[in-house]
DNA sequence: TGGAATTATTACTAAATTATTACCGTTAGT
DNA sequence: ACTAACGGTAATAATTTAGTAATAATTCCA
């Protein structure tokens, strides 16, 4: 499961920016839609992007500007400029805002996205998702437990496993969609291979404040 | 003192590429030319530079066709496909190529070493970069590990390995991730191979307080 | 309460994965 | 051309995994 890469795009083409947005959201990524550069700052205090769409020309504070503020305390996220102003001085002064990118308009939604795609190529394994499980620490992604200082690690299986019980945590899971998720099919024989792999990682967590129930 | 950036460009427009390749290198990097395709490829087996500048619309070999060979065993170097085809088509093939940027004919130099740098930057800052892995310092740029004292050196291979695993301590590394971007290709065979290349790393890591461990 | 259905536990096993060592062809430096 | 290092293949070993099977414990109702 990876944790969903959020992109601000700021225009104040609505009309443009919705379907773009769409295309983009289509890749699966989080897409928040701001109409001009005041709004933008504001989105992006709000849900710090990791890359920011950015049109240049924009009523209220336009692209370069907000690419200015941001810039001041955030050197991590990623800005691509989007804009139909494509001469030198503008495209060269997106370039010393830091920007990542300067993507003249029109462009073909697919360019962008692949654009998108190779800036976080890398990025989009290794998220640090933990789970706090009573006094257990469950990391996924390095299959583990973790217990009053012992580390445990779990096989793939289990993994997939703890980690649906873990998301639903409190609630009850379905038998059958765990089946179904994870193996496949909610056959029989798949519900006994369940049993068998519950009872692993019952055994991995000696933890007397957590426990897994089958109602 | 930082290695020079090795940049091949590769285009049969003779008269433009003086003036580009001069205001790169002016920039600080090393240029290396070539004619067409095919010339390019013998300049990237004698070279091995770190990033193509490579024109599409080429006598001999096409710079599609070129970057596919290179891109077969290479998936490191950096593309930017530098070109006055403009049509969707081919920008997106270039992205499909894993080339790296489509930059569009006519550019400003500027931008161009804009987007060179941009792509740099992190290995410009990262140049005498070490790693403390436990008690032992790894050093990269010197192919070394340096523990109690004592300094072992290590092969290409094993730096390039231990690096991306260096650089993402704590956290588990793909397999395939490893493979794709030292070997070109996640197959079995080199599965094995890396086996081998982490046992000899292993080796070289005597310190009690380090540990490569698979999950 | 009794017995069927469900859930738990343990032991066992085949397949897959990872580790280690030995060996070999290629390459670069002398 | 000799040598050493390198990076891989091959053979084999060790470990891990995810099941199946056998058996036990628990739950649920008529």
């Amino acid at each position: 499961m990876m944790k969903t890469i959020k992109i601000l795009l700021v225009d104040d083409d609505l009309k443009n920016s919705m379907l773009l947005k769409r295309f983009v959201e289509a890749e699966g990524y989080e897409v928040v839609y701001a109409n001009n550069g005041k709004e933008g700052l504001e989105m992006y205090n709000v849900i710090h992007p990791d890359l920011i769409l950015l049109d240049i020309n924009m009523p209220e504070l336009d692209g370069f500007e907000m690419a200015r503020i941001i810039r001041k305390n955030d050197k991590r996220v990623i800005i691509f400029f989007l804009t139909d102003r494509t001469d030198k001085v503008d495209r060269l002064h997106g370039f010393s805002l830091k920007g990542n990118d300067y993507i003249p308009k029109p462009f073909y939604p697919e360019e962008l996205i692949a654009k998108i795609n190779e800036r976080f190529e890398s990025l989009i394994v290794n998220q640090d998702v933990e789970y706090q499980l009573g006094d257990t620490v469950f990391r996924p992604n390095l299959s583990s437990l973790t217990y009053k200082g012992e580390t445990h690690s779990l096989s793939v299986r289990q993994t997939e496993i703890l980690q649906m019980l873990a998301e639903n945590i409190g609630k009850p899971v379905e038998r059958d969609t765990i089946l179904e998720k994870i193996w496949g099919d909610a056959s029989y024989s798949n519900s006994l291979a369940l049993n068998v792999q519950i009872t692993y990682i019952r055994r991995l967590l000696p933890d007397p404040s957590v426990s897994i129930t089958s109602i």
